[in-house]
DNA sequence: GCTGCATGATGAA
DNA sequence: TCATCCTGCAGCA
Protein backbone atom coordinates (compact mmCIF):
# COMPACT_ATOMS: atom_id res chain seq x y z
CA UNK A 1 0.00 0.00 0.00
CA UNK A 2 0.82 3.60 -0.97
CA UNK A 3 3.91 5.15 0.59
CA UNK A 4 5.85 7.48 -1.93
CA UNK A 5 8.20 3.89 -2.79
CA UNK A 6 5.07 2.12 -4.02
CA UNK A 7 4.26 5.68 -5.97
CA UNK A 8 8.06 5.42 -7.28
CA UNK A 9 7.98 1.63 -8.21
CA UNK A 10 3.86 2.27 -9.98
CA UNK A 11 5.61 5.33 -11.85
CA UNK A 12 8.77 3.00 -13.15
CA UNK A 13 6.49 0.08 -13.84
CA UNK A 14 4.03 1.91 -15.95
CA UNK A 15 6.51 3.53 -17.71
CA UNK A 16 8.41 0.70 -19.07
CA UNK A 17 5.21 -1.31 -19.73
CA UNK A 18 3.25 1.27 -21.93
CA UNK A 19 5.53 4.59 -22.44
CA UNK A 20 5.58 4.68 -26.21
CA UNK A 21 2.39 2.66 -26.90
CA UNK A 22 -1.05 3.44 -28.31
CA UNK A 23 -3.36 2.72 -24.77
CA UNK A 24 -7.15 1.52 -24.84
CA UNK A 25 -8.53 2.98 -21.78
CA UNK A 26 -11.96 2.93 -20.24
CA UNK A 27 -13.91 3.04 -16.93
CA UNK A 28 -15.29 -0.33 -15.88
CA UNK A 29 -16.68 1.54 -13.10
CA UNK A 30 -18.11 4.00 -14.99
CA UNK A 31 -16.89 7.09 -12.84
CA UNK A 32 -14.19 8.09 -15.26
CA UNK A 33 -15.94 7.36 -18.74
CA UNK A 34 -15.63 10.85 -19.79
CA UNK A 35 -11.62 11.17 -19.48
CA UNK A 36 -11.46 7.51 -20.34
CA UNK A 37 -13.08 7.73 -23.43
CA UNK A 38 -10.29 11.45 -23.72
CA UNK A 39 -7.54 9.23 -23.77
CA UNK A 40 -8.59 6.11 -25.54
CA UNK A 41 -5.98 5.74 -28.37
CA UNK A 42 -3.61 8.06 -27.21
CA UNK A 43 0.48 7.18 -26.80
CA UNK A 44 1.53 7.28 -23.83
CA UNK A 45 4.46 9.60 -23.00
CA UNK A 46 6.13 9.29 -19.86
CA UNK A 47 4.64 9.00 -16.16
CA UNK A 48 6.61 10.97 -13.00
CA UNK A 49 5.73 10.75 -9.54
CA UNK A 50 6.13 13.39 -7.06
CA UNK A 51 5.31 11.90 -3.53
CA UNK A 52 2.28 10.59 -3.58
CA UNK A 53 0.78 11.66 -6.91
CA UNK A 54 1.51 10.15 -10.30
CA UNK A 55 1.15 11.83 -13.32
CA UNK A 56 0.57 10.08 -17.12
CA UNK A 57 1.77 12.19 -20.09
CA UNK A 58 -0.15 11.50 -23.40
CA UNK A 59 0.59 12.63 -26.81
CA UNK A 60 -2.23 15.29 -27.68
CA UNK A 61 -4.44 14.94 -24.23
CA UNK A 62 -4.47 16.19 -20.82
CA UNK A 63 -2.37 14.86 -17.92
CA UNK A 64 -4.03 12.26 -15.99
CA UNK A 65 -3.55 12.47 -12.60
CA UNK A 66 -3.61 9.91 -9.85
CA UNK A 67 -3.82 10.07 -6.07
CA UNK A 68 -4.42 6.08 -4.58
CA UNK A 69 -5.12 8.15 -1.27
CA UNK A 70 -5.56 4.78 1.39
CA UNK A 71 -7.24 2.28 -0.51
CA UNK A 72 -6.40 2.81 -4.25
CA UNK A 73 -4.28 -0.07 -5.83
CA UNK A 74 -2.63 -0.85 -9.05
CA UNK A 75 -3.06 -3.94 -10.48
CA UNK A 76 -1.16 -5.48 -13.93
CA UNK A 77 -1.30 -8.23 -16.09
CA UNK A 78 1.21 -9.73 -18.75
CA UNK A 79 -1.00 -11.90 -20.02
CA UNK A 80 -4.81 -12.58 -20.38
CA UNK A 81 -6.01 -10.29 -17.51
CA UNK A 82 -9.06 -11.65 -15.29
CA UNK A 83 -12.25 -9.38 -15.59
CA UNK A 84 -11.68 -6.11 -13.92
CA UNK A 85 -13.43 -5.95 -10.15
CA UNK A 86 -16.89 -3.84 -10.28
CA UNK A 87 -14.51 -0.86 -8.32
CA UNK A 88 -12.41 -0.71 -11.18
CA UNK A 89 -12.17 3.05 -11.92
CA UNK A 90 -9.74 2.77 -14.69
CA UNK A 91 -8.39 0.22 -17.04
CA UNK A 92 -5.37 0.65 -19.31
CA UNK A 93 -4.48 -1.73 -22.04
CA UNK A 94 -1.86 -2.57 -24.72
CA UNK A 95 -1.18 -5.35 -26.78
CA UNK A 96 0.47 -7.31 -23.65
CA UNK A 97 -0.22 -5.61 -20.86
CA UNK A 98 -3.39 -4.86 -18.82
CA UNK A 99 -3.62 -2.33 -15.74
CA UNK A 100 -6.44 -1.89 -13.64
CA UNK A 101 -6.99 0.63 -10.99
CA UNK A 102 -9.32 0.92 -8.19
CA UNK A 103 -9.89 3.04 -4.89
CA UNK A 104 -8.07 6.25 -6.18
CA UNK A 105 -8.83 9.41 -4.37
CA UNK A 106 -7.89 11.00 -7.45
CA UNK A 107 -8.56 10.23 -11.09
CA UNK A 108 -8.93 12.98 -12.96
CA UNK A 109 -7.31 14.42 -16.27
CA UNK A 110 -5.96 18.03 -15.39
CA UNK A 111 -4.34 21.14 -17.77
CA UNK A 112 -0.55 22.74 -16.92
CA UNK A 113 -1.31 25.23 -14.56
CA UNK A 114 -3.57 22.29 -12.00
CA UNK A 115 -0.29 20.77 -12.36
CA UNK A 116 1.93 23.69 -10.97
CA UNK A 117 -0.61 23.84 -8.53
CA UNK A 118 -0.01 20.68 -7.19
CA UNK A 119 3.22 20.44 -7.29
CA UNK A 120 3.93 24.28 -5.31
CA UNK A 121 1.43 22.53 -2.33
CA UNK A 122 4.15 19.47 -2.18
CA UNK A 123 7.16 19.68 -0.03
CA UNK A 124 10.36 18.08 -1.51
CA UNK A 125 10.45 14.44 -2.31
CA UNK A 126 13.33 12.02 -0.67
CA UNK A 127 13.21 9.95 -4.03
CA UNK A 128 14.46 13.20 -5.85
CA UNK A 129 16.57 14.18 -3.79
CA UNK A 130 19.32 16.88 -5.35
CA UNK A 131 17.04 17.76 -8.12
CA UNK A 132 15.13 21.40 -7.91
CA UNK A 133 14.54 22.34 -4.76
CA UNK A 134 14.20 18.87 -3.16
CA UNK A 135 16.94 19.35 -0.64
CA UNK A 136 17.73 18.94 3.15
CA UNK A 137 17.50 22.86 2.67
CA UNK A 138 13.73 22.89 1.90
CA UNK A 139 12.99 20.53 4.23
CA UNK A 140 14.65 22.82 7.09
CA UNK A 141 12.95 25.38 6.09
CA UNK A 142 9.55 24.05 6.06
CA UNK A 143 9.89 22.37 9.49
CA UNK A 144 10.93 25.89 10.80
CA UNK A 145 8.11 27.72 10.03
CA UNK A 146 5.66 25.06 12.22
CA UNK A 147 5.27 24.48 15.62
CA UNK A 148 3.07 21.68 15.84
CA UNK A 149 5.09 18.55 16.77
CA UNK A 150 7.71 16.92 14.04
CA UNK A 151 5.38 13.73 14.09
CA UNK A 152 2.23 15.33 12.64
CA UNK A 153 4.46 17.71 10.15
CA UNK A 154 6.56 15.20 8.50
CA UNK A 155 3.35 13.51 7.33
CA UNK A 156 2.31 17.00 6.59
CA UNK A 157 2.45 16.51 1.98
CA UNK A 158 3.78 19.87 2.20
CA UNK A 159 6.51 19.71 3.96
CA UNK A 160 8.09 16.69 3.01
CA UNK A 161 6.73 14.43 0.31
CA UNK A 162 5.71 10.61 0.14
CA UNK A 163 6.29 10.33 4.12
CA UNK A 164 3.22 7.86 4.97
CA UNK A 165 2.25 6.66 8.66
CA UNK A 166 5.22 3.67 8.78
CA UNK A 167 7.99 6.04 7.66
CA UNK A 168 7.32 8.83 9.63
CA UNK A 169 7.31 6.42 13.02
CA UNK A 170 10.11 4.36 11.40
CA UNK A 171 12.19 6.99 10.54
CA UNK A 172 11.71 9.53 13.92
CA UNK A 173 13.26 6.45 15.85
CA UNK A 174 15.76 5.58 13.63
CA UNK A 175 17.12 9.35 14.32
CA UNK A 176 16.36 9.54 17.69
CA UNK A 177 13.48 12.17 17.60
CA UNK A 178 10.76 11.91 20.19
CA UNK A 179 7.45 12.94 17.97
CA UNK A 180 6.00 15.19 20.47
CA UNK A 181 9.09 17.38 19.54
CA UNK A 182 8.12 20.83 18.26
CA UNK A 183 8.89 21.01 14.37
CA UNK A 184 10.74 24.51 14.92
CA UNK A 185 12.94 23.05 17.49
CA UNK A 186 14.48 19.90 16.11
CA UNK A 187 18.01 20.27 16.13
CA UNK A 188 19.60 21.18 12.31
CA UNK A 189 21.81 18.03 12.65
CA UNK A 190 18.70 15.99 13.53
CA UNK A 191 16.74 17.51 10.48
CA UNK A 192 19.24 16.63 8.19
CA UNK A 193 19.70 13.31 9.64
CA UNK A 194 16.02 12.77 9.12
CA UNK A 195 15.84 13.92 5.71
CA UNK A 196 19.23 11.66 4.56
CA UNK A 197 16.94 9.01 6.83
CA UNK A 198 13.99 9.37 4.45
CA UNK A 199 16.24 9.49 1.24
CA UNK A 200 17.89 5.86 2.24
CA UNK A 201 14.45 4.56 3.48
CA UNK A 202 12.58 5.54 0.70
CA UNK A 203 15.01 4.16 -1.38
CA UNK A 204 15.20 0.82 0.25
CA UNK A 205 11.40 0.55 -0.42
CA UNK A 206 11.60 1.18 -3.98
CA UNK A 207 14.31 -1.29 -4.04
CA UNK A 208 12.46 -3.74 -2.39
CA UNK A 209 8.97 -3.24 -2.96
CA UNK A 210 8.03 -3.31 0.82
CA UNK A 211 8.97 -1.57 3.81
CA UNK A 212 11.79 -3.11 5.87
CA UNK A 213 13.98 -0.62 8.56
CA UNK A 214 15.46 -3.49 10.03
CA UNK A 215 19.41 -3.63 9.07
CA UNK A 216 19.03 -7.20 7.51
CA UNK A 217 15.47 -9.10 6.56
CA UNK A 218 15.33 -11.83 4.57
CA UNK A 219 13.27 -11.46 1.70
CA UNK A 220 10.40 -14.16 1.47
CA UNK A 221 7.32 -14.31 3.66
CA UNK A 222 7.91 -12.23 7.17
CA UNK A 223 5.36 -10.12 9.70
CA UNK A 224 5.61 -6.69 8.43
CA UNK A 225 6.07 -5.97 11.80
CA UNK A 226 9.11 -8.42 12.11
CA UNK A 227 10.76 -5.89 9.66
CA UNK A 228 10.26 -2.80 11.35
CA UNK A 229 11.31 -0.98 15.18
CA UNK A 230 8.29 0.35 16.27
CA UNK A 231 5.45 0.59 13.80
CA UNK A 232 2.42 -1.49 15.27
CA UNK A 233 4.61 -2.77 17.90
CA UNK A 234 3.12 -1.85 21.15
CA UNK A 235 2.98 -5.40 22.30
CA UNK A 236 6.48 -5.62 21.78
CA UNK A 237 9.68 -4.29 23.40
CA UNK A 238 11.94 -2.28 22.23
CA UNK A 239 14.62 -3.67 19.82
CA UNK A 240 16.96 -1.51 21.20
CA UNK A 241 16.63 -0.65 24.63
CA UNK A 242 14.02 -3.33 25.45
CA UNK A 243 11.95 -0.43 27.28
CA UNK A 244 8.40 -0.21 26.23
CA UNK A 245 6.82 1.10 22.85
CA UNK A 246 4.13 3.83 23.49
CA UNK A 247 1.65 4.43 20.94
CA UNK A 248 -0.89 7.81 20.46
CA UNK A 249 -2.66 9.81 18.13
CA UNK A 250 -0.83 11.89 16.06
CA UNK A 251 -2.51 13.77 12.86
CA UNK A 252 -5.66 11.63 13.48
CA UNK A 253 -3.27 8.31 12.97
CA UNK A 254 -1.78 6.23 15.07
CA UNK A 255 2.11 6.76 16.03
CA UNK A 256 4.24 4.55 17.50
CA UNK A 257 7.93 5.65 19.44
CA UNK A 258 10.27 4.89 22.42
CA UNK A 259 10.63 7.11 24.85
CA UNK A 260 13.93 5.88 26.23
CA UNK A 261 15.39 5.74 22.59
CA UNK A 262 13.88 9.02 21.36
CA UNK A 263 14.62 11.95 23.18
CA UNK A 264 12.52 15.04 22.99
C1' DG B 1 -21.05 -13.70 5.68
C1' DC B 2 -20.14 -9.88 8.55
C1' DT B 3 -17.22 -6.31 10.99
C1' DG B 4 -13.51 -3.43 11.46
C1' DC B 5 -9.47 -1.73 10.00
C1' DA B 6 -5.59 0.15 6.76
C1' DT B 7 0.94 2.52 4.57
C1' DG B 8 -4.32 9.10 2.73
C1' DA B 9 -6.32 13.54 2.26
C1' DT B 10 -10.04 16.92 2.20
C1' DG B 11 -13.71 19.94 3.48
C1' DA B 12 -17.06 21.42 6.91
C1' DA B 13 -17.66 22.85 11.63
C1' DT C 1 -11.82 17.35 15.35
C1' DC C 2 -14.91 14.79 12.67
C1' DA C 3 -17.20 12.77 8.69
C1' DT C 4 -16.47 11.33 4.30
C1' DC C 5 -14.48 9.29 0.23
C1' DC C 6 -14.81 4.10 -0.70
C1' DT C 7 -11.62 -0.92 -1.75
C1' DG C 8 -9.79 -5.08 -0.06
C1' DC C 9 -8.69 -8.10 3.27
C1' DA C 10 -7.81 -10.20 8.02
C1' DG C 11 -10.19 -11.91 11.61
C1' DC C 12 -14.00 -13.86 13.43
C1' DA C 13 -18.66 -16.07 13.66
Amino acid sequence: MPEGHTIRRYADRHRKVLAGKEVATSSPQGRFTAGAARLNGRELLDVDAHGKHLFYRWHRAETLHVHLGLYGKFRLFRSEPPPPTPGTRLALSTADATIYLAGPTVCELIVPSQEEAILARLGPDPLKADTAGNTAEAFAANLSRRRIPIGAAILDQSVIAGIGNIYRAEGLFLTRVHPKTPANEVPPEKVGELWDKSVELLKRGVAEGRIATLPRVPLGKTEETDRLYVYNRERFPCRVCGGPISTGEMAARSIWWCDTCQSA
